[in-house]
DNA sequence: TTTCATGCAAAGGTTTTGCAGTCGC
DNA sequence: GCGACTGCAAAACCTTTGCATGAAA
């Protein structure tokens, strides 16, 4: 599936352009209640059905930190992959790259490949910890 | 909070063993199922808020593959820190270690902490792919 | 017209909570 | 007896689904 299928109407631009704008990991309420106050009424139901599209298609990444909700981010594809770094004080969820990163997992998947025989197609890593803000103001 | 706050009573030492006498990482509805086939009678309700106990304590970790259930395993402190394999075609999730895992994730905390000042305290690695038997099936 | 997108409300599944009863020290 | 643990049922929560309406080609 490629994104070229994916028909843009006017709902589905509206919520591509709230994840464009935001650097932040968005719940589809997030987006529901950011698009309520730009007066684009929307349901619930059209931005999960419209996330779950756009995941599919490549066009978002899923984002789990294990709260309970899903989070969203928009897939930029001339950027570079990156993971986050979730705050366990405030709960924000940060990005960051490391340029050590992608050759540790290639290396990784060549050794996983060797060991176990899986191939790995993707990968998600989270590091938890105490960020910037929270560390200044204990 | 440590280990030995954790009071354990019949029905939380049922749960404990369920989880050390497996490799595989269960729900909360599955340890249910388990002890119901054991004869051992306990609603689900104890059992989650036994493992949210045991979270919070140490004993167990939380796994969250995304599908909308939480998993669970037990924390063998004498043993070696591992990540996780998850099928995309199965679902199974499987541990695997590394070697050059814990020389590489110590540089990167260190790096973290430099460039975002963030202190990172745990981590978690999801490879997402095609296990061995899905491989061979094809 | 035909197809697909949308909104609403209801249903679904997992997890949490309130409260009364029970256990163990 | 007291405090902590447990079971049940209900509630809460996030997400999906069914169906009728509406928009677009």
């Amino acid at each position: 599936m490629s994104r070229r299928n994916v028909k843009i109407t006017k709902k589905r631009q509206a919520i591509l352009d709230v994840l464009r704008a935001t650097d932040e990991h968005l719940t589809a309420e997030n987006i529901y209640f950011i698009l309520k106050r730009k007066n684009i009424k929307i349901g619930l139901a059209t931005i999960y059905r419209t996330l779950d599209l756009f995941y599919r298609n490549g066009i978002v990444n899923k984002i789990n930190i294990g709260d309970g909700t899903i989070r969203y981010e928009y897939v930029d594809k001339g950027s570079v992959h990156h993971h986050h770094l979730v705050c366990i004080k405030c709960g924000k969820v940060m990005e960051y790259t490391d340029e050590k990163e992608p050759e540790f997992l290639e290396g990784l998947a060549k050794r996983i490949k060797e060991k176990y025989n899986f191939t790995v197609l993707s990968h998600e890593i989270y590091l938890y910890g105490i960020c910037k803000e929270c560390n200044e103001s204990e």
